[in-house]
DNA sequence: CTGTATCCTGTAGGATACTG
DNA sequence: CAGTATCCTACAGGATACAG
């Protein structure tokens, strides 16, 4: 199933950019990193600061972000355990992008609001 | 369920800005967007250009990007159908930033990759 | 406290067939 | 050509229980 498109582009399913994105394109993630930007926080924490994300979620998207680099994990060898997450600094390159992102959402939210309802009056019936 | 955080912040499960990362936080979406950045582009020119998109995703983030009002839909009356989609000037705007967003996949590639096989390195043992 | 393991359900999304 | 409709399956992801 591996094709041959002349474009070197973001267009091929084995594209390694698209894996990339699987990554960052990802609500969770977005959010996670976000919450890094300011600063180490503790899994407890993390948990407590975002609301609605279920344990595993938690964890899963943690894993994914360490594994990609973007995160650092450090555990303290203490009882009861203390694990910390901290942003690496190619994390930190991504933040800035992502910003942008939250913040063109924040900026356009009443357009894209708009426009819903537009679509959806136009629907409707 | 809507309990009340301090911060007007992304954590928020029912915050607006999540439901447009919703949106454009997607896989498909960003190709897509990426794929009209260039120009008008007929259904079936953006299936053969996609590589792995299924009709049924093609159509389901066309009507989303629609909705939103990132993506206008032209519709020619003639026999065969002939539907052209176009950014609309919302749409150009992100189309920047989501270049930016895949530009940073390239050139983080490596890295990220690296990473990746440092960390299985480390769990299978 | 910071997880992993297991179970269970909804649903995302592919394949296929059909329509204006 | 540009879709909609239907079926079906894999897997995302929540709830729960348990471990180091």
């Amino acid at each position: 199933m591996v094709r041959n498109f002349p474009e070197p582009e973001v267009f091929k399913a084995d594209c390694p950019t698209q894996q990339v994105l699987e990554t960052i394109a990802d609500k969770w993630s977005v959010i996670v990193i976000y919450a890094l930007s300011k600063g180490t926080r503790r899994y407890s924490e993390l948990q407590r600061l975002i609301g609605g994300v279920s344990q595993k979620m938690l964890t899963q998207t943690l894993r994914k972000l360490e594994r990609d680099g973007l995160v650092e994990r450090h555990v303290y060898p203490v009882v009861p355990p203390k694990v910390e997450y901290s942003l690496t600094p190619l994390g930190k390159t991504l933040t800035e992008l992502l910003k942008a992102i939250c913040k063109w959402a924040e900026i356009h939210l009443d357009e894209i609001e708009a426009a819903r309802v537009h679509y959806d009056e136009r629907i409707d019936r």
